[in-house]
DNA sequence: ATTTGCACTAATGCAATCAGGT
DNA sequence: CACCTGATTGCATTAGTGCAA
């Protein structure tokens, strides 16, 4: 789970795994969780969890997401791939 | 300070900025609010915040962080750099 | 600690393509 | 038919990265 962006990784299974320093982070830190990975593993949860984000509020659409976040469609789709984004 | 990655933006700045947003993060499902941008831009945000945290508890040396992020130093220069991030 | 040059890989945009649906 | 969206692929250009100096 610790090196596996290309796995899935649960909003809550990551809470449950690092229980007790969440919430340290929340009230004390206040930083994100993945800050603890390595540089490229950090970049990828976030990008994941940003397209999620969009990708929720813009309805499913990847037209729209690639409008949303300010990339190249056919590009949105490698990366989604990439991140291993279900549609 | 929302635009400018190039800009000075102190950890502070970003984390009394994020303040209410992050404790929702934890709690629920809400995000930080450099989500907003497009991703080119969110992830520079990301970046220097997740750098300019190690950096912090590493103790502002360039090799310990490049060991701690897992980044070859003389990239890690560059990086900093680009970030605008001050030794 | 810091910079620079070089080589290699990843990321990105653009055009083209094809399929389905409206 | 035309138009939009999803999805893929090839190609060229740029950005990111590591290593040696």
């Amino acid at each position: 789970m610790i090196l596996g962006v290309g796995e899935e990784i649960e909003l809550d299974e990551v809470k449950s795994a690092l229980g007790s320093v969440v919430s340290d982070v929340m009230t004390s830190s206040s930083v994100p969780e993945f800050f603890n990975l390595p540089l490229k593993e950090a970049r990828d949860h976030f990008e994941k969890a940003y397209l999620e984000y969009h990708f929720e509020r813009t309805g499913g659409s990847v037209a729209k997401l690639s409008a949303a976040v300010g990339m190249e469609r056919t590009h949105l789709y490698r990366k989604l791939h990439s991140l291993n984004i279900k549609l």
